[in-house]
DNA sequence: GAATCTATTGGGGGTTTCCCGTAATTTTGG
DNA sequence: CCAAAATTACGGGAAACCCCCAATAGATTC
């Protein structure tokens, strides 16, 4: 499959889990798990190839309260193996429930993060030497690195998308002009920029409050960044 | 955020430089080149393969204004063929220009985001047939990628300016004033909620801005909701 | 063809924010 | 423990923002 090609990535919730599955058989992999988050919208997504199950015990538990794995992600770019984080109190916690589940803590975690602020985790884990293991992650490490990417791009386009259709359409001008002020420019900036009166820009930031219901334009300015009609300048 | 400040931070570390070489030869493009910036720290980074007259002229032209290749990446977390690019007036503009410095118009920008709101950005060009360029993409994808985070990673966590202003920590008052702004309540209102004066709400928006490097608080709020900072309101 | 939406510009005026200070107490960190 | 930062507070003046109003032109829609 080219990895490049989106279009070729699931475009239906339901088909996101075979999707991981089959990560799971090209690169020899037990399990496979994306959780993706969008803070500014509120949203999140999950998918597992084990059962739901644990998906269930680890809500109804709050583990994602301590998952290191989440902890480290949080302020992670680089791929982080599981193996060195540290062997803490809430590590033996979540792994020793995980493993009653059938979950090994040998495994992979990809950080990746969109332009809202949102990030997506794909993790991938399998019981097997640590030799075996290290060979394994080195030769896959980069179609990982690729997939987990490509996934999220695709669940939080999808997900923008779906959002957008419940809110209000703001006018190219609008959004141009939002943009603008997102990025620290006043109104008189943005009318030297775009060649246009002060008072054109402030009826534009006007419009754009009413529509976005915000009393303010920073108001404005965070909504249209959650919906994800502009992004932080 | 505004790239001008290129000129004011002249960052000259070979080792990168060496190193994007190291990437042409292995990967058999043409040319490499890595910018990364930290809106948040005010910091940018530039590397480059070819000549550094290219990057004198993009510079002293603004085309960092224009240049699509930014424009998308912005927006996007996932590889960008310059070959989907929208043919439009800047497009002409920005490659006729590299044109005339040898620099093709078929290469590929891939984006990275850091956990503060810090972009990175790695390019690769090479000039050949179509058909080679598709069948050379997608056999080093997947290793540009990877090498895209650690390059950005690298950049981002070594630098040591950077590594102070990494991580901006706002005070927890600080966060709870600017979560208000995002909720669209006015200094008074927010003076009023928290039972202190509105010039002290002011004081803490005004050092808000600074941390965040930001000009305007609508800036401000905009780039706290994309480091995850706070919610929008 | 009329109505609606969008983009544009303008005036007047009140409100709000922002920047320049100073200065106290409390909290935090090395 | 001392230094630094955070938090609190005040004020004047300049700048920016926001809201009321009205008006023209183009594009789209009904």
């Amino acid at each position: 499959m080219d990895i490049v090609d989106l279009s070729t990535l699931p475009e239906q919730d339901s088909r996101y889990d075979e999707f991981l599955r089959q990560v799971c058989d090209k690169y020899e992999m037990d399990h496979a798990a994306y959780a993706g988050m969008n803070p500014a919208a509120g949203t999140i997504h999950g998918h597992v190839t084990y059962g739901d199950d644990w998906k269930v015990h680890y809500q109804e538990q709050g583990l994602h309260l301590i998952d290191p794995t989440l902890h480290m992600s949080q302020r992670s770019i680089a791929p982080v193996d599981w193996s060195r984080l540290e062997r803490g109190k809430d590590f033996q916690r979540v792994f020793r429930d995980a493993h009653d589940f059938g979950i090994p803590d040998q495994g992979i975690t990809i950080p990746v993060r969109g332009p809202y602020g949102d990030i997506g985790l794909l993790s991938a884990t399998r019981e097997c030497s640590r030799d075996e293991w290290k060979k394994l992650v080195s030769s896959v490490i980069s179609d990982l690195q690729s997939l987990a990417v490509h996934i999220h791009d695709n669940v939080m386009t999808s997900d923008t998308i779906s959002r957008m259709l419940y809110h209000p359409t703001l006018s190219s001008r609008e959004l141009e002009i939002l943009q603008w002020a997102a990025a620290g420019k006043s109104q008189q900036d943005i009318g030297d920029i775009l060649s246009i009166s002060h008072r054109t820009v402030e009826v534009h930031l006007r419009s754009s409050r009413e529509k976005l219901n915000a009393l303010t334009t920073p108001q404005a300015v965070g909504r249209a960044i959650g919906i994800g009609l502009i992004y932080p300048g």
